[in-house]
DNA sequence: AGGCTGTTTCGAAGTTTGTCTAAGTAGCTG
DNA sequence: CAGCTACTTAGACAAACTTCGAAACAGCCT
């Protein structure tokens, strides 16, 4: 299931370690270059694109029940795709009662767009 | 070979047809979606990455030559690399002589970044 | 033309990813 | 507690991806 309490403690726990310098600044180092690379690879899905899309675009929260429907895949599918995004630090999620809510995390976007970006943003 | 002539006439040949509007601001299309992740999955790759901001980070154009150096996989590995940034539209390339010359197109990295930021950038 | 160097393409491993069905967990309700 | 609903995890499989060595191609030089 959605874990809760642990995930909300540790804030973009793939992103952390990394400085925001954008990529045509100065050529990154390999161990950010695999720790960007993967949060680049959650957004290179469509589907979790959509989600992504879905949830940020949502002033508070999503149930996962209004995410399943969009879609031509199972639940399922969903729920690993939602996993994705979670593990890279976009989103996070909170079970209340039966439903389980998704909300995204502005500023792990805005640290992805500031990298590819020319602007010098901090986050 | 490198497409020169080719692929220099057409100017983002993924990314033309999809609209600014950040990820954030409404829920992207399915269609719009398909495009972007798959600019999205050429950026998440640790070699790709790496190879960008090595192409980015230059003022001009960088020779294939000195992009093997600093990278552990061999010379057809990097060239396949090469050939999907080229497909995303991020870098182009000209052939000169002998040596083939990779330069990067700053306006699709910007149009990514303004689909991850909150911005409203026109591009 | 023939050989040499730099780069890309081809074909084939091995690995990863996306998807499904089936089974498991969390919480509500009777 | 039993049963129900919502969601996640586990296991399996096909498709896609990464990588390599070998071969092909492009352009220089003699």
């Amino acid at each position: 299931m959605c874990q809760i309490r642990r995930m909300s403690k540790q804030a973009l726990p793939l992103m952390d370690p990394v400085c925001c310098a954008p990529l045509a600044q100065e050529p990154i180092g390999a161990e950010d270059a695999a720790v960007l690379a993967k949060a680049f690879k959650a957004v290179g899905d469509p589907i979790r694109l959509r989600l992504l899309s879905l949830i940020a675009s949502r002033d508070g929260e999503t149930c996962v029940c209004d995410l399943t429907g969009p879609f031509e895949v199972s639940g399922p599918t969903i729920s690993h795709h939602l996993k994705v995004l979670r593990e890279a630090g976009l989103i996070d999620c909170e079970r209340r009662g039966t439903w389980v809510y998704y909300w995204s995390r502005p500023e792990a976007l805005q640290r992805l767009s500031a990298i590819l970006g020319q602007q010098v943003t901090r986050v």
